[in-house]
DNA sequence: ATGGAGGTTCCCGTAGCTGGAAGGTCAAGG
DNA sequence: CCTTGACCTTCCAGCTACGGGAACCTCCAT
């Protein structure tokens, strides 16, 4: 099976498959022109990947996913672990994001939207107070 | 005022400040020696730039933002918009990931977590199906 | 004179790919 | 047999918004 028919059965475009390759997630042999060659096993943790990845995963996080996939010698405490530990990143972005749409929500109310050149949400990011240097992460 | 002063006055690090002035957000003077000379215009435009980037606006709604700010025959209509569209972006991305966390929350609550492999969560992601590949975006 | 606390530029690294260029390979049609 | 087009390959650049660190310069106080 070349990258395209991989590609089609995992749903990962190529270009990401090749990109897990260089990274070590997955290592398929090659034919002798060069094309690489997908067994089914590679396939399957190809799927793997863009199901963990589908659910916020870091690259990281994958690699151990599948490590843990692959020996049966696992406790489900491990998984679990890894999971939670995620749950409680998303969480703690969620809380995030809403204190960022409260205030901004407040900013976007207190705006009449019309033709004139007062403009509260201008005269907030102005003169408003100076927290100290820490960003919201970048929405995507 | 050289670059620790302004950085002191507003709030950002230094190295923000000479990252902000190479993509043009402001265009402070030199002094003979070379150092970078911030009059208070400067200053006021980074403490507006560290204010609107605490709200999560891009680097580009900032620059629109500053452009806005300093056009006083603005409507204050396009304010509003720019960040009525910002507000929009955080909803989605809180709805992406409270489905994020929803399912994340059900592996997590299937799983016994202790020392056995038995691992709902890992044959979820081995066996579950197959979206088109559509990632969250990192969480940080 | 000297030491240290500032300043300067420049380049690399981040996460996780995506797009594109330059070129090799394969199957089908004329 | 040759060509066309759809594949495949590698490599390099770019994306966001900076932060770290090197190598070097400048100012001020002792």
């Amino acid at each position: 099976m070349n990258i395209g028919e991989a590609a089609a059965a995992s749903g990962l475009p190529a270009k990401t498959i090749r990109y897990y390759e260089e990274i070590g997630l997955i290592r398929p042999k090659r034919d002798g022109n060069g094309y690489r060659a997908f067994a089914e096993d590679d396939v399957h943790r190809l799927a793997f990947l863009n199901r963990s990845r589908g659910l916020g995963f870091s690259i990281e996080d994958c690699r151990a996913l599948l490590g843990l996939y692959a020996d049966d010698t696992r406790a489900s405490e491990d998984v679990k672990r890894l999971a939670a530990d995620h749950l409680t990143r998303i969480d703690a972005r969620i809380s995030e994001l809403q204190a960022l749409r409260a205030t901004v929500a407040g900013l976007v109310d207190a705006c009449a939207g019309d033709g004139r050149p007062d403009c509260p949400i201008l005269e907030d990011l102005a003169t408003g107070p100076l927290c100290a240097h820490q960003r919201p992460k970048p929405l995507a």
